[in-house]
DNA sequence: CCGCATCCTTTAAGATACTG
DNA sequence: CAGTATCTTAAAGGATGCGG
């Protein structure tokens, strides 16, 4: 039997004290999901982010960015210029989580109409 | 300019008001995104994948099967004996959906290293 | 002006006792 | 055993302020 310890260092996410699993809750966060996603085409401006991010208030996109920061997928640069002018940008680990994020919404995208189609599909 | 009606029609996940966007915060959720994970190795019971998921609480763990059901990706196998006995398996959608996010749990376990290791690196 | 930080209200999550 | 009801706690959303 594997113990805890063994687990953790193993990154797994099924521990709740495992550190991935934090990781995995910013990555996979309702808005953190959007922004690699978006940030996937091209390196954005915190309010064109905001633009493309439909729904997203500015202080919760504030602190996904810096959660994502935080975890080295997100890279800020900060402009020192009048009015201010901040870029936000993939980091190469940040591009390979991106991609995988990516391949799931692309899915879901192609895929959204068996879900809805399905009897199963009841809104929530 | 693609008007917000078409790109509802195309799911784009970008879009507040498109379906694939709740679709998306079950699957991803923090929850959902481990109850996946967990079904995709095998049917569990509501109590293996409480043990199995660390941390989650019944309420939640509930509250997750049903959303996840409810977009057709778990199927729900109650027997009627005493004690109550209910099967929770991933459908034909749901194991494909659950395929991508264990690519990107795969990824994150790999690497956590690289993130946790990188100055960036703060916990929050 | 833009990018936040802060304050306050609203909503969702967590703990746990309880029932079919 | 598999949940639901209830209560408490934490997180999300909105409005506003402020420094660069």
């Amino acid at each position: 039997m594997e113990s805890l310890t063994d687990r953790i260092r193993r990154g797994d996410v099924l521990a709740a004290a495992c550190p991935s699993r934090a990781i995995l809750r910013h990555m996979t966060s309702q808005w953190g999901v959007l922004v690699l996603l978006v940030l996937r085409e091209r390196t954005h401006r915190f309010s064109a982010l905001r633009r493309r991010i439909d729904g997203v208030s500015e202080r919760m996109l504030a602190q996904t960015l810096k959660l994502l920061e935080g975890d080295a997928l997100v890279r800020r640069v900060a402009h020192a210029t009048v009015p201010p002018h901040v870029d936000y940008s993939l980091t190469p680990l940040g591009e390979e989580a991106a991609a995988h994020v990516a391949q799931l919404t692309d899915w879901l995208e192609v895929n959204v109409s068996r879900i809805i189609g399905s009897d199963a599909a009841i809104d929530a």
